[in-house]
DNA sequence: TGTAAATAATGAACACTGTTCATTATATTT
DNA sequence: AAATATAATGAACAGTGTTCATTATTTACA
């Protein structure tokens, strides 16, 4: 049957264009200011087509954070290659937080949006683990070798994640306004920030 | 003229009653959730009165925080007494996870909401300051008597600050569940990790 | 006290939102 | 060519924040 083969192509190019179409819009508006209607009228389909292909907006939320997920796990794979296993920690953090800062609307929707996450949908048990597996792996080297202050890989992880996160998202979300620091100098206060909480929990 | 008196009171006694149930139905239901409309209902009034008294939403948005950051202050000064200094760091930590954790909603208009912050309102500088300045007291004496891996005061704040709320975020909205850990057991483990982390930067 | 001016409250209207579903158009099969 | 199955539509629903001409109330003055 070549016609129900070319259907299911069709079918899955077309939630292919959604998804797409939808993450480049999320990446520019930021999810929240992304209608249903404008991802439609970018496709030139009615809202309702939409529909055909994804249950509700939040499964197209969760088709992009997947996605995202990958995207941060590539380039740690890319840009945390380090032999040392500390070096490769203070990499892991560098990286997540320029991640965070460099794509601010991606990082909203990745860890900061409110939405009923659906861990078990396959692409974010893959990406989502996996990119919280590149920290526990880098961290599990650390402790193995007696490098960390702190013992417990799943704690020491949790502790990295949370550090490097509360610094990106009161950043993205304005809430360092209190202090009083100039605009511009906050990347660098950040990373740096970073660094001296890896090198104060490190041996 | 006792006239203009009685009206001055009775449009800051208006201005408290709109405040007041905003704030109530904010922790109840969350801000998102929470319409002008059903705030109009809930005292009796129309929409349209509302504008009245705030210009849009974020007003009244602003007006919560600041009132919310007085209580956070005031959990600080009634929980956190401890003489000696890294004691009561170890208290601060304490008072905000489960301050974020028991008041979930609150904690989160304070600092995830997205919300162009105006930093300027009195009552922000006011209480949100004293709020950071809490800390930053708490760790200048800590570094002062040379408790701490870390010699930045302002640097030292941010982080302990960014750890706290990295935890407590990440938890509201549901990104530990890559993690698998039992629901019920997550106040412990934020707590637990916050106390190692500590730790682990103290001398 | 009666009327004019000032203040306060209203609620319909506007332009949006996510979502549904009867209707219409297109494509496939018989 | 007709019948069937699939796909797309777009109006409708119930909701949102916000505005503003209209109405009601209160105050000030003659």
């Amino acid at each position: 049957m070549g016609v129900t083969d070319r259907k299911e192509r069709e079918k899955t190019e077309m939630r292919e264009l959604i998804r797409a179409t939808a993450l480049k819009m999320f990446l520019e508006d930021g999810y929240a200011k992304t209608s249903i209607r404008s991802i439609a009228e970018a496709i030139e389909y009615s809202p309702g087509t939409i529909y055909l292909y994804f249950k509700d907006k939040d499964e197209l939320l969760y088709e992009v954070q997947g996605e995202a997920y990958g995207q941060l796990l590539e380039v740690f794979k890319k840009e945390a290659t380090s032999t040392d296993p500390l070096e490769k920690l203070r990499q892991v953090g560098r990286v997540y937080i320029n991640f965070g800062l460099q794509n601010p609307e991606l990082y909203d929707l990745m860890f900061i949006i409110r939405a009923p996450m659906n861990v078990d949908e396959e692409i974010h048990k893959a990406n989502g683990g996996n990119c919280f597996g590149f920290l526990v792996d880098c961290l599990s080297d650390c402790i193995s070798k007696k490098l960390l202050r702190i013992n417990d890989v799943e704690q020491a992880s949790l502790l990295v994640w949370a550090t490097a996160h509360g610094l990106v998202s009161l950043n993205l979300r304005c809430r360092l306004k209190i202090m009083d620091q100039a605009e511009e100098a906050i990347p660098q206060i950040l990373i740096k920030s970073m660094e001296d909480y890896l090198a104060a929990v490190t041996i």
